[in-house]
DNA sequence: CGCTTATGTGGAGCACTGATCCGAATAAGT
DNA sequence: ACTTATTCGGATCAGTGCTCCACATAAGCG
């Protein structure tokens, strides 16, 4: 790649990424063209598409998340481990304004550009939920795909403004359901009294 | 009104009705009007923008629901009230795909079209939910906005097209976070066998 | 250093969107 | 039958994502 090329491209993203932190990601590619003093065609060579755009802005946030899950895996209880990073993904999301539709239409459509980011999340989760499963800590009738969903919901829910001031308690609600004991709110360290 | 007038808004009305529930809300205004054999500016005159249109459009059913909660409130327990209430709504929005983001939205717009409607729909589920509360069948620190957030958050899982499959599920799993005993699944008829 | 060429660029244009204007058509009232 | 107030809809505007192609320019070579 030129040297101008790839000045640019980097530039662009740069400036993708605060416009889409900014407005969503519907924001309008000549308003990201014209921030980047650049004409609307260089952008669409470098990203032909918005998806194509959204997947090189956040390929790195969703290899962090399945990372974040593996470590995770090695660290914390199964139980923690899970709650933890649902907590994680849901307020990862709110960096990006819609995202999750995004998200939703591309675990289906093998042919997005985020398709794969979005199958490996899910299989990260998935993995989670199995280990909280094995030991009794999850209900045993959920599979990765009705995590991904509640995930997905939850972070909806914080996209939507009328909505996400309720967001961190309906998490804990949610959560209430997946998982089989009461969870300990907040740090997670007292134990429960006895009867 | 004249009566041209009225003809065309009627008109205009059915074929709105059918083209949304066909392709949601997102729908074309002027395929609309192609469809009504109208010119745009005709259905823009009627419906000056699409949140008019819609409230036109939805109104009616919004108003079913808040009847049907009332008449829940008096012929069935607490619980079962608010689990078909539930129910019920989720299974509405689905006719007209993307309409929980424009009820999300409207909720807090006080100069939105919908905003009256929804207002009413909240009210209403919050009046099934203190009910339910009162007997100690559902979670006490939850009130009429979070239950209106779940609720949307389900519609929404089932629009899109990569969670609808496991809609019904999880609105048990949600449902049994929101109810403080066990639900029987179905028809709600059965008692649980003793220990 | 100068030239050639392959590559990157961005303005002009396409089809589409919701929304507005205003001359023409038409129903209602006398 | 005529007047008038209302309604209609094609033309138009600014916006969108996207494509084409003449032009500028960086890279490679003699």
């Amino acid at each position: 790649m030129r040297a101008d090329a790839r000045k640019n491209r980097d530039h662009l993203l740069a400036v993708a990424g605060t416009a889409v932190s900014e407005q969503g990601v519907d924001v309008s590619l000549r308003d990201i063209a014209r921030r980047a003093d650049v004409g609307l065609a260089t952008l669409l060579r470098h990203f032909p598409t918005r998806e194509a755009l959204l997947d090189a802005l956040l390929r790195t946030s969703f290899d962090e998340m399945t990372a974040t899950a593996g470590e995770l895996e090695a660290s914390s209880s199964p139980e923690d481990a899970l709650v933890t990073w649902l907590r994680d993904c849901v307020a990862w999301t709110t960096e990006y304004r819609g995202v999750t539709v995004l998200m939703a239409a591309a675990i289906e459509d093998t042919g997005s550009a985020l398709h794969a980011s979005c199958v490996t999340l899910r299989a990260a989760g998935a993995r989670l939920l199995t280990r909280a499963q094995a030991v009794g800590a999850a209900r045993a009738d959920l599979d990765g795909t009705d995590l991904f969903a509640l995930v997905a919901a939850l972070a909806w829910l914080s996209d939507q403004p009328s909505l996400a001031p309720r967001a961190d308690h309906l998490f804990d609600v949610v959560t209430s359901a997946i998982l089989t004991r009461p969870v300990s709110a907040g740090t997670g360290g007292a134990p429960p009294p006895g009867p």
